[in-house]
RNA sequence: GGGCGCAUAGCUCAGUCGGUUAGAGCGCUUCUCUGAUAAGGAAGAGGUCCGUGGUUCGAAUCCACGUGCGCCCA
C-alpha cells in the first residue's frame, strides 16, 4: 500500500473527477430524477438507512383486509361474457391506509385466475386461492391467465385523490404470488419499492395522500391529520359501510421498526436522483463475464443474480456531508450537470473564489446562468451516495482525465481487488458499474472475495456482543507472521473462519518454530565451520542421495507453490510449504545431523551445508508473500550477510523458478518407499514393545518390485532408522502372513451388480490361504454362487495380509514388514551401551555443557552392565566426547544417576576442553 | 420471507471420478526417540459424515425436501 501517497475522496481533485464521471453519465442521458421509496420514521421525520432498517425487524400480527375492487361495466362484461353482471376483484392488503393512494391492481401474468360465484356475487381472484378466501361453496365459472386480465379498469376504493395519469386498471407484476392473499395485489407506488418499480414500468401516477409526519393530508377529509396507522380501523369501517370489505384476517409477518424510537416505519416516496443502470444491464453483465471470481460461484450466483435483477442506482442523498451532486437547476426546471471546475467557473453567474472548496456550503453559493432561459440556476441540494465515490476510485485517485492519463491507462483495469463477501453489492458493484458506465468494462480483472472472521464459537464478531479479538493483541503476542500464516493456511480466504488466539499459537508451534529451529540449527554449525555460501559447492549430481532427494523435493515445492498462487489457492500452497518444512526438519536435518556434527570438513559436509542453505533461502523466498518478516530475517542472515551484492531484500528478489532437472522422480519414489518401510517398522517395534535403542537382528520386507529395489538402495537408511543389523528383502512374505481376500469393488461392482452380495457371502465362507494359492497357480479362482459359477481374475480380488509368526509383522496393501524380535546377549549389550550413551548425553545437557565441550567421564557401573561398558568403551567415549573414561566413583563437576535396564548408573562429568579450535558467538 | 454459501472426531479442517476399514493436526491416554527443536515417531480412545427421503450393486460424495449458521436482500 502506498500510504505515503494515499488518495482522499474529499479533495477537489477527487471530486472533480467524480463530477466528470457523472457528466459522462449525464451526457448519455443516464442521470435522471425520479421517486424512490425509502423506509421512513414518521416520528423522527427521517429516512432510515437500510443498515438501520435491518436492525429493526420484528414479528408482528396485524389485521389484513380483503377488499372488493368493482370492475367498470365494460371490464366486467369482458370477464363474464354477459353485459350487466357486476364483478369485483378480490384484493388483499396488510396496510389499509395505503388504499387511499391506490393506483392499480397487479396480477401475475402466468397465474391462473378464476371468475367465481359466491353468495350471489362474482369475484376474480387466483384459482388456487378461491377456497381459502371464499370458502368451499364458491363456484368457478371461468378461468383466465393473468395476462388476459391486463388493462381491465376498476373503480378505486377511495376518490379523495385525483391521479394525473391513467390509473386504476390491472397490470402485470412478476412478484405476485399465491402464497398469501388473493393473487391480486393492490399497488400504491408511493409506499412500496416494488409498487414504485412496477408503477414506473406501467407509467402509473404517483399518488401520495400522506405528509412527512405520516399523517393524511387535507384532501383526505375524514382522516386529515390522523397518523396513517391509527386510521386503519376507521378506514376498515368505512370500507365495510360502503360494502367493499370482504373480510378481515390477522396476519403475522416481519415488519421494520425504527431502531431509535421503535415506531413502525413507513415506506415513503421521495424525490431522488438516479443513474439509469438498467439501461446498461447487458453491458454490466458482459463486463462481469470478463471478471475472474474467487470463489467462482459468486460470479453467476450472488453477484450475477444481483446484476440480472439490476435496478437503477439511487444516487442522491439528503445529507450535508458528502460529494455534492453537480447538478444546477433554474426556476423553469432547466437542469445542467457540471463536469469540471473550469466549466463551473465559466458558467458561474458571479465571481468564483480562486481557492474554491467544492463542498457545501461553499459550492452552494455558486449560481449559474441558464443557457436556455437566462434565469439563475442553483445547485440541487443533494450530495451523492458515497458508494459512487468508492466506484470512482480507479479514475479519481489519478484525477483522470485532468491529469495522469498515462498512469490511468497503464493501471486500468486493475489486475486484482479483494474485499469481503458483504461487498458484493457495495464496492464490487460500484467499481463495476462506474467503469462500465464510462469505459464499457469492469475496473478489475479478478476479485478475491474474502469470508468473514467469526469468533471461536462460529458467531460473527461484534463489538456489542464483546466477542471481538483485537488485532493488536495478536500482533503483539503471536506476531504478524503467525497471524498472516494462520489466515492463509487454515482455510481458503473466502471461507468464513473461526478465530481465536489459540489457533494462532498452534501455527507458531507447528510451523514457524519448526522453520526457525531448522534455521538456527544451520546457523549454529555454519558459524562453527565458518561456512561460506558464496564459495564453490559440490555439484548436485555428486551430492549424496539424501541431498538430491531434498533438492528434488524443494524444486517440486517451488513448482507447487507457483502453480498454487497462480490459481489463487492460498491454503493448498501453505500446506505444501508446511509439509516441506516438516520434511526438511524431521527427515533431512534429522538424518543429516551427524554430517554437520562431524569434525572433518569433507565434501559430504560441504554438500550438506549447500543443500540446507539452498533449501532455507528458497523457502524464505517462497514465504515472502505469506510471512514477510521471518522471510526477510532468514534472507538477510543467510544471503545478505555473506553476499552484499545480493538484492537488498527478499521482497526485491526474483521469484524462484523450479529447476526441473533437479527433480528426480526415482529418488523421490525411493525415499518415499524407504520411509514407508521405516514407518511400518516403527509400528512393529511399538506393538512388540521393543524400544528403538535396542538393536535387533533383522527386518524382513516383502514389497512390490519397484519398492523392493528402492529399499535395497536405501538399505542403510532403513537399518539406521529402525536400528536393525540386517535388512532382508524377500519376494513373498507368504509364510509370515495370514490372508484376507476381498472383492475389488471398483471392478466387480459394474460387472456383477446385485450378485456382489452373494460373492461377498461366498468369500466369507472360503479359505483365504487356499484362494491365494489357487490365484497364484491358476491366475484366477472360481466361485460357485447360487445362480451359477463365477470365475474371477487376480485383479478382481484384493488380497490383504494379517498376523505373523515369530516376527512382529506390519502389513498394508501388498507390503509386509517383519521385525525379528529375539534379542541375544550381543544385541542386549549393544542396547545397554546405547542406553548409557543416552544417559550421559542427558547428563551433559543437564550440566548445561556446550555441544562441543569435551569431558572426563566417570561412571559407577553395576556389575550387570559392566560387560557392555567393557565392549563398547570406544563408542561410549566417542559419542559423548569423552577424552577420558574412568570407572569407579562417579566424581566430577556434575554428578547424577540414571537407571539403565533397571540398574542404577552413576555419572560424573568434568569439562576438559573443546572439540573445536574456533570459538563463536 | 427470498437469494447465495457452509455443515465430516471434543476443537480446527482434508476427503479427487460415487468404491473396499472416512483421514490429518490440536487436545486426551499409553509408549517411544532426541545434544537443533516449544519438536519428532507409534498406538489407543473419540464419528448419526446435520436430518429425512430418493437414485445406485454401492452415497460423506449425486438429487429433493427440511434444520442450523453466515452473508446479502426484504
Amino acid at each position: 500500500m502506498d500510504l505515503e501517497d494515499a488518495y482522499y475522496t474529499y479533495t477537489n481533485e477527487y471530486i472533480e473527477t467524480v463530477w466528470w464521471l457523472l457528466r459522462q453519465i449525464w451526457d448519455k442521458d443516464l442521470l435522471y430524477q425520479g421517486f424512490k421509496v425509502v423506509p421512513y420514521c414518521p416520528r423522527c421525520g427521517t429516512a432510515i438507512s437500510s443498515h438501520e432498517v435491518a436492525q429493526g425487524y420484528k414479528d408482528v400480527t396485524e389485521d389484513s383486509v380483503y377488499v372488493r375492487f368493482p370492475l367498470e361495466p365494460e371490464a366486467a362484461a369482458l370477464v363474464t361474457g354477459a353485459p350487466g353482471t357486476p364483478v369485483s376483484l378480490a384484493v388483499w392488503t396488510t396496510t389499509p391506509w395505503t388504499l387511499i393512494s391506490n393506483v392499480a391492481a397487479a396480477v401475475h401474468p402466468d397465474v391462473t385466475y378464476a371468475l367465481v360465484e359466491s353468495r350471489g356475487e362474482r369475484f376474480v381472484l387466483a384459482r388456487e386461492l378461491v377456497e381459502k378466501v371464499l370458502g368451499k361453496k364458491a363456484a368457478v365459472e371461468r378461468e383466465f391467465h393473468g395476462a388476459e386480465l391486463l388493462g381491465l379498469d376498476y373503480e378505486p376504493p377511495f376518490d379523495f385523490m385525483t391521479p394525473d395519469k391513467r390509473a386504476h386498471f390491472i397490470i402485470a407484476a412478476d412478484y405476485v404470488t399465491t402464497t398469501d392473499g388473493t393473487g391480486i395485489v393492490h399497488i400504491a407506488p408511493a409506499f412500496g419499492e416494488e409498487d414504485m418499480r412496477v408503477g414506473n414500468e406501467n407509467d402509473l401516477p404517483i399518488v401520495n395522500a400522506v405528509d412527512a409526519e405520516g399523517k393524511f393530508i387535507g384532501e383526505v377529509t375524514p382522516w386529515a391529520g390522523v397518523f396513517v396507522k391509527d386510521a386503519d380501523p376507521a378506514i376498515t369501517e368505512e370500507l365495510k359501510a360502503r360494502g367493499l370489505l370482504l373480510g378481515v384476517e390477522p396476519y403475522a409477518h416481519s415488519y421494520p421498526f425504527c431502531w431509535r424510537c421503535d415506531t413502525a416505519l413507513l415506506y415513503y416516496a421521495k424525490a431522488t436522483w438516479y443513474v439509469r443502470t438498467t439501461a446498461m444491464k447487458d453491458e454490466l453483465i458482459k463486463a462481469n463475464e470478463d471478471v475472474v471470481w474467487h470463489p467462482e460461484h459468486i460470479k453467476h450466483g450472488r453477484f450475477g443474480e444481483w446484476l440480472a435483477g439490476n435496478v437503477d442506482w439511487a444516487l442522491s442523498r439528503d445529507r450535508y456531508w458528502g460529494t455534492p451532486l453537480p447538478i444546477w437547476r433554474c426556476d423553469e426546471g432547466h437542469t445542467h450537470c457540471v463536469g469540471s471546475i473550469a466549466e463551473l467557473r465559466e458558467r458561474a453567474a458571479g465571481p468564483v473564489p480562486e481557492d474554491l472548496e467544492l463542498h457545501r456550503p461553499y459550492v452552494d453559493d455558486i449560481t449559474l446562468t441558464c443557457t436556455e432561459c437566462g434565469g439563475e440556476m442553483r445547485r440541487a441540494p443533494e450530495v451523492i451516495d458515497a458508494w459512487f465515490d468508492s466506484g470512482a476510485m480507479p479514475f479519481a485517485q489519478w484525477h483522470y482525465p485532468f491529469e495522469n492519463e498515462d498512469k490511468f491507462r497503464e493501471r486500468f483495469p486493475a489486475d486484482f481487488i479483494a474485499e469481503a463477501i458483504d461487498q458484493t453489492r457495495g464496492w464490487f458493484y460500484s467499481l463495476l458499474a462506474v467503469a462500465t458506465l464510462v469505459e464499457g468494462r469492469s475496473s478489475y480483472k479478478r476479485v478475491l472475495c474474502l469470508g468473514h472472521i467469526l469468533d471461536g464459537d462460529g458467531q460473527k464478531m461484534s463489538k456489542s456482543m464483546g466477542n471481538v479479538v483485537h488485532p493488536d493483541d495478536i500482533l503483539d503476542n503471536q506476531g504478524a507472521d503467525a497471524f498472516r500464516w494462520f489466515m492463509f493456511s487454515s482455510q481458503q480466504p473466502w471461507s468464513p473462519r473461526r478465530f481465536s488466539a489459540d489457533m494462532v499459537d498452534e501455527v507458531v508451534r507447528k510451523f514457524l518454530l519448526t522453520l526457525w529451529n531448522t534455521y538456527s540449527f544451520f546457523t549454529v554449525y555454519a558459524n562453527i565451520d565458518r561456512f561460506d555460501p558464496t564459495a564453490d559447492g559440490v555439484p548436485l549430481e555428486e551430492r549424496p542421495l539424501l541431498d538430491r532427494w531434498l533438492v528434488g523435493e524443494l524444486n517440486t515445492l517451488v513448482q507447487t507453490v507457483t502453480d498454487g498462487l497462480e490459481a489463487y489457492d492460498a491454503t493448498g500452497t501453505c500446506r505444501a510449504i508446511q509439509e516441506f518444512v516438516d520434511e526438511l526438519s524431521n527427515w533431512y536435518v534429522r538424518r543429516s545431523r551427524r554430517r554437520f556434527w562431524k569434525s572433518e570438513s569433507d565434501s559430504d559436509k560441504l554438500a550438506a551445508y549447500h543443500t540446507l542453505h539452498e533449501a532455507l533461502v528458497t523457502v524464505a523466498k517462497l514465504l515472502a508473500p505469506f510471512t514477510p518478516f521471518i522471510a526477510e530475517e532468514l534472507y538477510q542472515n543467510l544471503v545478505r550477510s555473506a553476499d552484499p551484492a545480493a538484492p537488498e531484500s527478499v521482497h526485491l528478489c526474483a521469484w524462484p523458478g523450479a529447476d526441473e532437472a533437479a527433480i528426480d522422480a526415482g529418488v523421490s519414489f525411493d525415499m518415499a518407499a524407504a520411509r514407508r518401510v521405516v514407518e511400518m517398522g516403527r509400528a512393529a517395534r511399538n506393538v512388540a514393545a521393543v524400544k528403538t535403542r535396542q538393536p535387533l537382528a533383522e527386518v524382513v520386507v516383502a514389497l512390490p518390485d519397484a519398492e523392493a529395489r528402492a529399499v535395497e538402495r536405501l538399505r542403510d537408511v532403513v537399518r539406521d532408522e529402525l536400528n536393525v543389523k540386517e535388512l532382508r528383502v524377500v519376494a513373498d512374505g507368504g509364510e509370515l502372513v495370514a490372508y484376507t481376500v476381498k472383492p475389488n469393488l471398483r471392478l466387480l461392482g459394474p460387472k456383477l451388480g446385485k450378485r456382489l452380495g452373494a460373492l461377498q457371502a461366498a468369500l466369507k465362507e472360503s479359505d483365504a490361504a487356499a484362494l491365494v494359492a489357487e490365484l497364484k497357480a491358476e491366475g484366477s479362482v472360481v466361485f460357485a454362487l447360487a445362480d451359477g459359477e463365477l470365475r474371477l481374475a487376480e485383479e478382481e480380488l484384493l488380497v490383504e495380509t494379517g498376523s505373523p509368526d515369530g516376527y512382529q509383522v506390519e502389513s498394508e496393501a501388498g507390503r509386509v514388514v517383519a521385525l525379528k524380535t529375539a534379542v541375544d546377549d550381543a544385541l542386549r549389550e549393544e542396547g545397554v551401551a546405547r542406553e548409557i550413551v543416552h544417559a550421559v548425553q542427558l547428563a551433559r545437557k543437564n550440566a548445561d555443557l556446550r555441544i562441543e565441550d569435551t569431558i572426563r567421564l566417570a561412571l559407577t557401573v553395576p556389575v550387570e552392565l559392566a560387560p557392555a561398558v567393557d565392549h563398547y568403551e570406544g563408542t561410549i567415549k566417542a559419542e559423548t566426547l569423552s577424552s577420558e573414561l574412568v570407572l569407579g566413583a562417579a566424581d566430577g563437576d556434575h554428578q547424577e544417576t540414571a537407571r539403565v535396564e533397571g540398574r542404577e548408573l552413576g555419572i560424573g562429568l568434568t569439562v576438559t576442553g573443546t572439540l573445536f579450535t574456533v570459538t563463536y558467538g
